[in-house]
RNA sequence: GCCGGGAUGGCGGAAUUGGUAGACGCACGGGACUCAAAAUCCCGCGGUGGCAACACCAUGGGGGUUCGAUUCCCCCUCCCGGCACCA
C-alpha cells in the first residue's frame, strides 16, 4: 500500500539498507561495458561533514549514478586523508592519541555519508594512516630516493623556540608560534626533496593535452610552474677566484648593468660579512626577514656593499657587488644583475643608494634616452638598443640573441630557462604522518630501510603534548639497527608531508587489497579518472603533485599514464549570509543565520534582520562562505534530519550550477522539499491510472515507443512534444554537467502533466473519447518513466521507490537512460517568430516542411507585416529555419 | 602591479552558444478550501505610460560590428579568485 505521505526518513533509511545489501554500488571489473571512474576528493576526517562535502560527494554521486543509468561500468569509491596536523592539535586539547581520534570521525562521518545515499563502493575504502596504505609511500620514496628523485638538503622551517617545536605556515600568526605566542625563527634542518623540478617542462607542456580541465586551473599551474626563457650571465669576481651567476630575462640591457646584488643567503654575502661586522648583521636582519610573503613584497629595497667586485662580462668594467634585501635565493642563482634605468627595483635601489644608472634601451618615441631622475621610473618596456657599443641598434630579441650569444663565445653565459617552480620539501617534523623510511647508522652514515622491513610502522598510541616530535621521544621507535652492520642507530623521526598520501589514492582504490605491490592490472583497467571533482582550493598543489606522482610512476614502469585525471570539475564554494552585532565595546559577535529573521516591508522587500531571542536588530555582513569564525555554517545533519537526503540533494543540485557558488537559502530547501511532495501526491493521485497500465505493457517493451501515437488528441500530442522537447534538453544539460536546469527540466515536465487526462472535448460516452482516454494514459505513462529516470541520479531514494511503487520496475537505475523520441517532436504546422526591423512585432504559422519562399510570402501578407509595412519599401527578409522571420524595411 | 573569471527582476538563476530576455524555483499579491489558521490548489508578478488593444524602456556604463547582441569587438566602473621584489 503507498502511503498518500511522502515520508523521507524512514523511506530513505529502508531504501539504503536496502542497496547495501544488495551491494548495488559494487564496483567489478568487466569489459563487456565501458568503465567511468567517478572520483571525488577524499576528505579529512575533522569530525563531522560540512556542506561543503555534501556538495561535492553529492555532484560525484549524481554523475555516477547518471552514467550507470547510460550503461557505464561506474567505479565510485571513498576514503579517508588520515594523516595531519588537526589530529595532533585535537590530541594536544584532549589527550586522546590521534589514532583514536581519526577513527571515531572516520566512523561518524561515513555513517553520514551513508545517510545521504551516496552510492560508493565501500570495500574499497582505505585511509593513508593505514599501515598498508602508508608502506607504499615508503615503498615509493625509497625507489624515488634510487632514481635520485629524492634528495637530502637544508631548508628553512619556522622554530617556536619555546615548544621546541617546528611550525608550518598556517600555525605561525604575526610571527609568533600560535599556542606559546614566542618570536617565530627560522631555522635550517636537513629535509628530504622530491625532484618536482625535473618534470617541470613536462608539467606544463601536458596542460595543453588537459581539454577536460577548467581554464583558470590550468593558467594557475601554469603561472605556479613559472617558466621564464633568458641568458645566464656570469661576472667573473675581480680577484679571478671565480664566477658570480646571474639569470636575466633582459640580457637585452646587459650594457646597462651598473652593480650586482645577491641575497643575503648567498655564499658571497657570507665570505664577505665574515670580515665585516656592520655587513654581518645585516646579513643576519635580512636571513630573518619579515615572515609573510605578502611583506616581503611592501618592504623598502634596502642593501650594504660587500666591498666586492665583479667584471662585466662584455665590458670589462668593474662593478661593485651589494648584498640586497630585494634579491631572493630561492629563485634562479640568488643574484642578479642590476640594470637600474630598466628594471624599476633596481632604480628604486640605485636611487637610494646614488649608484650610477645607465640608460641603453629607448623608447619608441626615442623620449627614453639619457635623462633619467628620481622622480620619473625605470623604463621596463622593450625597445631599440642605445650606448651599447657594438650591439646598438637592436630590437629585442635580436639583441638577446646578440649578447647571448657574446657570452657564450667566452665561455661566460648561455641561454637557459628557469622555472619559478621549487623542488618539493616533504620532510614534516610532526608525529601524525608517514615515516620516512631513513635509518642513520655512525659507521655506515645514511641507510634506506630494505624493502622486508617495510612498512616502517607508526606507533598509534602516542599523545603529543605540543613541544618537539612524539616520535623523537620515543625509544622504542627512534631507536633502530642499522641494516647494513647491525649496530646501533638512529631512525628518522621526521614524517612525510600529507600532500604525498594525497597524491596517489586514486590509483590504490583499483587495488586496496593488494599486499604485495602497490598498484596491479586492476588500475590500468580503472585508470585514468574520468571524472575528478572537487574544491578550486587544490588547483595547483594538490593536482600538480598528483601529476607529478603520476608521471614518476610512469618512468618507474609502474604506470602506462601520462596523467591521472581526464575530467575536472572545480565545484563552487557554499555560501550563507552573516549576520553580527557590535558591541559597546566594539568587539564583533556574529549570529547564525538559523537564530535570525528577516523583517520585509507590506512587499516583502527585506529591510532589515533581527535577532529571534530579543527581537532587537542586527546587520549584515552580506555573504561569505560557512566558517565557525563567522557562525554562519548549516550542519547537514540538521537538514537531513528535519528533510531527508533527498530534499538536501535537491536543493543542492538545483540552487545554482555546480561550478558557480552556492548561496544557502532555508525557503529554498522548503522549496525543493514541496516539489518533492507534490511529485509523491501526483504519483498517489494516479497510481492506479499508472498501474494498470504498467500492468498492460509487456515488460520487455516497457522503455520502448509504441507505434500508435498518431492517435494521440493534439493537445494530448502537444503535451507529449514538450515532455519530449524538456528530455532533449535535460540531456543536453546532463552533458553540461548543469544539473540545476536538470532539475527545472524534471518541474517542467510534472507541470506539464497536470491535469493529464483533461480533454477539451468532453464527449462522454463517445468510443472516440474513450480510445483517446487510453492515448492519454498512455501518455501519462511515458511522462512518469522519463521523469523518474531523469531525477533518480538527484533524488534517488524517492525515484526508487515510486519507480517500484508505480510498478515501473524492480530497479529504476538497472533501467537505461530514456531517450527521446524524435517522431514526437515533429509538427505539422510551426510558429515563427516575425521581427519587423529586428523587433519582435508578433508570430506566423507556417507548415513545418514550407520552403522559405513559402514562408517569406506568409510573413508579408500576414496582418501583422502589412501594419508595419504599411508604404514602406522592403529591403530584405531574413528567415531563420524553424525560429524567425525579420522583415527589413 | 600581472593573470584569470564575473556583473541579467525583490532574490537564486535560465536563454539550445548571434535569433521571442527573464525558463524553473524562491519571495510577494489576489483567490479557492477552512469557523479560523497552517498545509494544499488556482491566478498574477521586470519598469514606465494607457481603461484597453498596445507602445516605449530594460541584461553594470559608453561606443562598435550585424537584419538582429545578455552572447562577438573596443574603452570604462565595480566585484570575486590566483600569483606577486621571480630578475
Amino acid at each position: 500500500m503507498m502511503h498518500p505521505q511522502y515520508r523521507p526518513a524512514e523511506l530513505e533509511k529502508q531504501t539504503q539498507v536496502e542497496w547495501e545489501q544488495a551491494k548495488a554500488a559494487r564496483a567489478i571489473e568487466r569489459n563487456d561495458r565501458p568503465k567511468y571512474y567517478c572520483l571525488s576528493m577524499f576528505p579529512y576526517p575533522s569530525g563531522k561533514l560540512h556542506m561543503g562535502h555534501v556538495r561535492n560527494y553529492t555532484i560525484g554521486d549524481v554523475l555516477s549514478r547518471y552514467h550507470r543509468m547510460k550503461g557505464y561500468n561506474v567505479l565510485q569509491p571513498m576514503g579517508w586523508d588520515a594523516f595531519g596536523l588537526p589530529a595532533e592539535n585535537a590530541a594536544i586539547a584532549n589527550g586522546v592519541p590521534p589514532a583514536r581520534w581519526t577513527n571515531d570521525n572516520i566512523a561518524y562521518m561515513k555513517k553520514q555519508l551513508k545517510s545521504l545515499g551516496f552510492s560508493i563502493d565501500w570495500e574499497r575504502e582505505l585511509a593513508t594512516c593505514r599501515p598498508d596504505y602508508y608502506r607504499w609511500n615508503q615503498w615509493l620514496f625509497l625507489r624515488m630516493l634510487e632514481k635520485g628523485l629524492v634528495y637530502k638538503t637544508t631548508g628553512v622551517v619556522n622554530w617556536d623556540p619555546v615548544d621546541q617545536t617546528v611550525l608550518a605556515n598556517e600555525q605561525v600568526i604575526d610571527g609568533r608560534g600560535w599556542r606559546t605566542g614566542a618570536l617565530v625563527e627560522k631555522r635550517e634542518i636537513p629535509m628530504f626533496y622530491m625532484r618536482i623540478t625535473a618534470y617541470a617542462d613536462e608539467l606544463l607542456a601536458a596542460l595543453d593535452n588537459l581539454p577536460g580541465w577548467p581554464e583558470r586551473v590550468k593558467v594557475m599551474q601554469a603561472n605556479w610552474i613559472g617558466r621564464s626563457e633568458g641568458v645566464e650571465v656570469g661576472f667573473p669576481y675581480e680577484d679571478g677566484s671565480g664566477v658570480l651567476k646571474a639569470f636575466t630575462t633582459r640580457a637585452d640591457t646587459l650594457m646597462g648593468a651598473t652593480y650586482c646584488a645577491v641575497a643575503a643567503e648567498h655564499p658571497l654575502a657570507a665570505k664577505a660579512a665574515g670580515t665585516n661586522r656592520q655587513l654581518a648583521a645585516f646579513v643576519e636582519e635580512c636571513k630573518r626577514g619579515p615572515v609573510m610573503e605578502a611583506e616581503l613584497a611592501t618592504q623598502d629595497k634596502r642593501g650594504m656593499p660587500t666591498g666586492l667586485y665583479v667584471i662585466h662580462p662584455l665590458s670589462g668594467d668593474k662593478l661593485p657587488v651589494w648584498v640586497a634585501n630585494y634579491v631572493l635565493m630561492g629563485y634562479g642563482e640568488g643574484a642578479v644583475m642590476a640594470v637600474p634605468a630598466h628594471d624599476q627595483r633596481d632604480f628604486e635601489f640605485a636611487i637610494r643608494y646614488r649608484l650610477p644608472i645607465k640608460c641603453v634601451i629607448a623608447s619608441k618615441t626615442g623620449a627614453y634616452q639619457d635623462t633619467v631622475s628620481p622622480w620619473r621610473d625605470a623604463y621596463a618596456a622593450h625597445g631599440m638598443t642605445v650606448n651599447s657599443g657594438p650591439f646598438d641598434g637592436l630590437e629585442f630579441q635580436a639583441a638577446v640573441d646578440a649578447i647571448a650569444e657574446a657570452l657564450e663565445r667566452k665561455g661566460l653565459g648561455r641561454k637557459r630557462v628557469q622555472y619559478r617552480l621549487r623542488d618539493w620539501g616533504i620532510s614534516r617534523q610532526r608525529y601524525w604522518g608517514t615515516p620516512i623510511p631513513l635509518i642513520y647508522c655512525d659507521s655506515c652514515g645514511d641507510v634506506p630501510v630494505p624493502d622486508r622491513q617495510l612498512p616502517v610502522i607508526l606507533p598509534e598510541d602516542l599523545v603529543p603534548d605540543g613541544s618537539g616530535n612524539p616520535l623523537a621521544k620515543t625509544a622504542a621507535f627512534a631507536q633502530a639497527h642499522c641494516p647494513t652492520c647491525g649496530g646501533k642507530a638512529r631512525r628518522e623521526t621526521d614524517t612525510m608531508d600529507t600532500f604525498v598520501d594525497s597524491s596517489w589514492y586514486y590509483l590504490r582504490y583499483a587495488c586496496p587489497d593488494n599486499e604485495q605491490a602497490m598498484v596491479d592490472e586492476r588500475v590500468a583497467y580503472w585508470m585514468r579518472v574520468d571524472q575528478y571533482i572537487g574544491g578550486i582550493e587544490h588547483a595547483i598543489l594538490h593536482l600538480l603533485y598528483s601529476r607529478f606522482w603520476t608521471k614518476v610512476m610512469r618512468d618507474l614502469g609502474l604506470l602506462t599514464l601520462d596523467e591521472p585525471f581526464t575530467n575536472l570539475l572545480t565545484q563552487g564554494m557554499v555560501l550563507n549570509e552573516i549576520f553580527f552585532r557590535k558591541t559597546d565595546t566594539g568587539r564583533i559577535v556574529y549570529y547564525n543565520p538559523g537564530d535570525v529573521e528577516l523583517v520585509t516591508d507590506e512587499h516583502g522587500q527585506r529591510i532589515g534582520a533581527k535577532l529571534k531571542a530579543d527581537g532587537h536588530p542586527v546587520e549584515s555582513g552580506g555573504v561569505g562562505t560557512m566558517s565557525k569564525s563567522k557562525n554562519n555554517g548549516i550542519d547537514p545533519q540538521a537538514l537531513i534530519d528535519q528533510y531527508g537526503a533527498d530534499t538536501a540533494r535537491l536543493f543542492i543540485m538545483f540552487a545554482s550550477p555546480p561550478e558557480q557558488s552556492l548561496e544557502w537559502s532555508d525557503a529554498g530547501v522548503e522549496g525543493a522539499f514541496r516539489f518533492l511532495k507534490r511529485l509523491w501526491a501526483f504519483v498517489y493521485d494516479h497510481r492506479e491510472i499508472l498501474e494498470r497500465e504498467s500492468e498492460s505493457r509487456e515488460p520487455r517493451s516497457a522503455y520502448a515507443y509504441p507505434q500508435d501515437w498518431d492517435r494521440l488528441d493534439p493537445e494530448g500530442a502537444a503535451k507529449r512534444r514538450e515532455v519530449h522537447a524538456i528530455l532533449k534538453q535535460v540531456n543536453f544539460d546532463f552533458h553540461k554537467l548543469q544539473f540545476n536546469t536538470c532539475v527545472s527540466g524534471a518541474m517542467k515536465i510534472l507541470n506539464a502533466m497536470h491535469n493529464p487526462l483533461g480533454f477539451q472535448k468532453v464527449a462522454t460516452g463517445d468510443a472516440a473519447y474513450v480510445d483517446g482516454l487510453r492515448y492519454r494514459r498512455q501518455l501519462l505513462h511515458e511522462a512518469m518513466h522519463i521523469l523518474l529516470r531523469i531525477l533518480a541520479p538527484i533524488t534517488p531514494h524517492v525515484c526508487f521507490h515510486l519507480w517500484r511503487e508505480l510498478g515501473f520496475g524492480d530497479d529504476i537505475f538497472a533501467a537505461p537512460w530514456p531517450e527521446v523520441d524524435v517522431a514526437a517532436l515533429l509538427q505539422d504546422e510551426i510558429e515563427l517568430v516575425l521581427q519587423i526591423n529586428g523587433k519582435l512585432r508578433g508570430n506566423i504559422r507556417v507548415p513545418s516542411n514550407a520552403p522559405r519562399a513559402v514562408i517569406e510570402d506568409l510573413a508579408l501578407t500576414s496582418p501583422t507585416a502589412l501594419k508595419y509595412i504599411a508604404g514602406q519599401t522592403v529591403k530584405k527578409v531574413v528567415v531563420v529555419p524553424g525560429r524567425l522571420v525579420n522583415v527589413v524595411v
